[in-house]
DNA sequence: AGCACGATTAACT
DNA sequence: GTTAATCGTGCTC
């Protein structure tokens, strides 16, 4: 079952926190599905936030960020890599959630060979990692992750226990002016504790 | 029109 | 720990 629009409704953090342990699903063209469990989120809101793309305003780059809740934002940066966030928040209000990291799942060899072979324990370890592993590009940006036909979609994971979150500084924001630049936007649960519930 | 740099990764030393 | 790869975007002139 996917997750709907009003779970992503919700104040951006919220939403950050609560993607951990859902999983991330890609179904391909000929029907081979990937997945993983969310390990790592950040948070991306308004265009107060110095550190978020919506800070220099609408643009024909960010503009999924301003759509409604539910939608992919997908961008391309350092000229080679894309990454993943996820819309939140009401139409009209700019903010995303970063996909930082996934833990492997369900179709874990097609994700290897997308990754030139990489061992298992570093396959979608990083924001760019796991679109590679994915093969999510500009393609996906806008996409509804809600409509039921979508072939990049949200569904309940494992349940995370609040207390394991860690929250840390939004990672690879350096010319970025204080709060922004230290806010603890980043959140993480460790994988250990994510293998430990799905044995449940 | 030109330019500095980025919500990164991989391959080095 | 350091650095090259690689190019679209947004800012300055």
């Amino acid at each position: 079952m996917r997750l709907n629009r009003d779970f992503f409704s919700h104040p951006t953090l919220d939403v950050a926190k609560a993607l951990l342990g859902k999983r991330l699903v890609r179904v391909e063209e000929d029907g081979v599905l990937s997945a993983g469990l969310i390990v790592e989120t950040e948070g991306y809101v308004g265009t107060d936030d110095m550190g978020c793309h919506a800070r220099a305003g609408r643009t024909k780059r960010n503009r999924s960020m301003w759509g409604a809740p539910g939608h992919a934002y997908v961008y391309f940066t350092y000229g080679m890599h894309y990454l993943l966030n996820v819309v939140t928040e009401m139409e009209g209000f700019p903010a995303a959630v970063l996909i930082r990291a996934i833990l492997p799942i369900e179709g874990v060899e097609r994700m290897r060979v997308r990754r030139r072979g990489k061992p298992e324990r570093i396959l979608t370890d990083g924001p760019a990692k796991l679109t590679q592993a994915l093969a999510l590009d500009l393609a996906f940006d806008g996409v509804d992750l809600c409509s039921v036909d979508s072939t990049l979609f949200l569904e309940e994971g494992v349940s995370v226990d609040p207390d394991k979150i860690v929250a840390k500084p939004r990672v690879g924001l350096f010319s970025v002016p204080e709060p922004w630049k230290s806010i603890e936007w980043n959140y993480r649960i460790q994988t250990a504790e994510l293998k430990l519930r799905l044995d449940d």
